[in-house]
DNA sequence: CGACTTTGACCGGCGC
DNA sequence: GCGCCGGTCAAAGTCG
């Protein structure tokens, strides 16, 4: 299953290579193509539904194009959006500076396989319906152990929008600007790395998040969120994320969050404002949105000069617009 | 002492 | 029905 899962990884067209920064301990932050995502999901215990009928109702890269999510009704549509999402990655650098074979539209092979890379698709098939049959029903997605033991039977459990995503770094549990209480570690099968559950300390918010990390490469650490923050962010690292994303204030270190951490909140924040939408430190992130989106626009963006800084210095390739004395 | 982690037990879903 | 597996619970332990 590993090898598939790196064979994707490696293979699938990634909205963005983030982070370039040798002596940060996150060195790249991989943010899934949809499709990618929702094979992944595979993985991680859901269903490709989960992320065909989440709320995110955007991409899960940085593009501002929306996705069609609703246009997508079994796993041929979601391979043919992998198709468009190859087409329009096609120039884009990926993993490992464009080594990698290039996607065409005939890449065909490559999307069939990453099909069945998925592994047992016919499980996949019934984990489907079974998400769709879930989506049918109304029930209250924090439904406690006790509440399901009233439901009916063949009532199942509705299961929040989840969200995935590969992280390469040291450290298991990243920190995103949250406070987290972990309440569970089990052993994965077939991997000699844990699978660690956090929960949201805050009251009333059901946000879980599940940490492990890949047995294949074991430098990516694969988070997976599950629900929706219905809280803001502590105060005090909100005020630091505020710091980081400040230019005037981006040459001052943040003394409580590491700036890999912080940087990888904003991230996270950015991609899913649905799972922050009550948090976005951002702001006004137009500007983050497209340097992300679209790196070669951006060396031609025109932009007051900034200091950016600690953020430059971690993210150059974030800043690599013209900037003359 | 409160917040958090650890870890074995427990539970429910699923395949056979 | 049984066993496997993922997810969760909760008591005990640890830390600051």
């Amino acid at each position: 299953m590993a090898d598939e899962l790196r064979d994707l990884y490696y293979h699938q067209p990634f909205q963005e290579d983030i982070l370039r920064h040798d002596s940060s301990m996150v060195q790249n932050i991989h943010m899934l193509d949809p499709s990618f995502m929702s094979y992944t999901n595979e993985y991680l215990q859901g269903s490709s539904s989960d992320y065909v009928n989440n709320s995110l109702g955007k991409p899960f890269g940085f593009s501002s194009a929306p996705f069609p999510f609703s246009s997508i009704k079994d796993d041929d549509d979601i391979i043919k959006q992998n198709h468009v999402d190859a087409n329009l990655n096609i120039n884009n650098d990926v993993v490992g500076g464009g080594s990698e074979t290039p996607v065409t539209p005939n890449s065909s092979i490559s999307n069939s396989s990453s099909n069945e890379a998925v592994g047992d698709h016919e499980d996949s098939n019934k984990k489907d319906k079974q998400v769709k049959d879930e989506i049918l029903e109304d029930g209250d997605e924090d439904a406690s152990k006790k509440d399901n033991k009233a439901k009916k039977k063949g009532e199942k459990k509705q299961r929040p929008p989840k969200f995935a995503f590969m992280t390469k770094s040291e450290v298991d549990h990243l920190e995103d600007g949250y406070r987290w209480r972990k309440y569970g570690q089990k052993a994965v099968k077939n991997s000699p790395y844990p699978r660690s559950y956090y929960r949201c300390t805050s009251q009333k918010c059901q946000v879980k998040k599940r940490v492990e990390r890949s047995y294949q490469d074991p430098s990516i650490v694969i988070t997976t969120y599950e629900g929706q923050h219905n809280h803001q962010l502590p105060s005090t690292l909100r005020g630091n994320v505020a710091r980081m994303l400040n230019p005037s204030m981006l040459t001052q270190p943040s003394p409580l969050m590491a700036p890999h951490a912080a940087f990888h909140q904003e991230l996270i924040m950015a991609q899913m404002p649905q799972f922050y939408g009550h948090a976005n430190a951002f702001g006004n992130s137009q500007m983050y949105h497209q340097n992300l989106t679209h790196p070669l626009h951006n060396q031609q963006m025109q932009l007051p000069p900034h200091d950016y800084g600690l953020l430059q210095d971690m993210v150059p390739s974030m800043f690599n617009l013209k900037q003359e004395p």
